[in-house]
DNA sequence: AACTATTTATAATT
DNA sequence: TAATTATAAATAGTT
């Protein structure tokens, strides 16, 4: 039905292949449209274009899955079958590997090693040495750290509060200098702060090594 | 296009019905053959009639459930039925299971720790240590029964030779009996044979504490 | 079920 | 890519 006609074979032209498509398609969808209506019967159909995208249609009143019930009870075609059982070879597939590393676990943790004979026995203690050697090595690297911050905040703690307190005795003499500016009264000066200063509040030396000159 | 236009609603008189449907289903599928030749696209058109009867088409070189498996992709739509999406959630909780196992044997052998904070890497020493104590006791107690075996054995092995000296001693002890019967040669007695015998071959007492009767 | 007048679909063209 | 048109194909009503 055209200009010319054609023979029923794949159209090599792609551009050509396109349009036929595209106007195929819309024809066909109508036809099933049509014919679930006039003769009120289910009808499905799909079509999956080349370029990936699929246009369907079904009926008004039914969906696919009831068809394809349908087309399942009356065929006795078992479509799901084969997909059931690819399922069920994964599943069980799965659920060995998941076995053998439960059983492996447990062995790890030292239990159920009754199964074991002396070379595994040999080979688990290995691992689980290395695996002890490889979680100190962290903890001891983890608590270095941890306790690095630890002496790290005490000694700036302690700075804080030196500067904290050599701050407020400077406030002080600041105040004092005011109110007594007539009366000359000497500046106090820092080393006699520190004098003042109770022990808790003097920096001691982050590096031990380095000795204040006095 | 026929005789007269028609309106695209149910067909109410049945023998019209039955013979329109059966002339615009031949016409239907030839046009989705069609289709899928001309275009080479996939296909897959069923009709169900009033009857029951179900009326199929699909391309060439796929099948139905390949067409309903790229539906299945493509739409997001359900439409495997509950044993199906049973069996999909079956592997996926098996999956996850078996990730986590994964994770925890690389723990603990010591791999891919960096990612623990300190009290999952006490817990994890504690473990593993447990692991040890069970597996060196298990090695222990498997190497105390080797060598008790090998012991054992030794002692048995030399039970065995002395048996088999004796035997010897007395099948030869026979043979010159009856050689020299008449030459009135003394027979030979068994503390005879023990003072013969080289050392190695006499029987140690398995418990040293029960002393021989000299 | 076959026929045929007419509608519909669409291949080629614009 | 979309509209047009000449023609093939489908089919509604008839026999």
């Amino acid at each position: 039905m055209g200009r010319g006609k054609i023979e029923i074979k794949r159209i090599e032209n792609s551009s050509n292949r396109q349009v036929t498509f595209s106007k195929r398609r819309n024809g066909i969808l109508k036809k099933a449209k049509e014919i679930s209506v006039l003769c009120d019967t289910e009808v499905s159909l799909i079509i999956c274009a080349s370029s990936g995208k699929i246009h369907e249609y079904c009926s008004h009143s039914t969906t696919l899955v009831d068809i394809l019930d349908k087309y399942h009870k009356q065929s006795g075609k078992k479509l799901w079958d084969a997909k059931h059982e690819n399922l069920n070879n994964e599943i069980e597939r799965i659920k060995k590997e998941n076995d053998s590393m439960q059983i492996k676990l447990r062995h790890l943790k030292g239990e159920d090693i009754t199964s074991l004979n002396h070379k595994e026995l040999m080979a688990m203690e290995d691992a689980l040495e290395n695996g002890l050697s490889g979680i100190r090595e962290k903890k001891a690297s983890s608590n270095e750290k941890i306790e690095g911050m630890r002496k790290n905040g005490k000694v700036l703690e302690e700075e804080h509060r030196y500067l904290h307190f050599v701050l407020g005795q400077q406030e002080l003499a600041k105040q004092q200098r005011e109110m007594t500016i007539e009366s000359n009264v000497r500046e106090i000066d820092t080393d006699h702060y520190t004098s003042q200063m109770p022990f808790t509040f003097r920096v001691q030396p982050i590096q031990p090594n380095l000795q204040k000159r006095i």
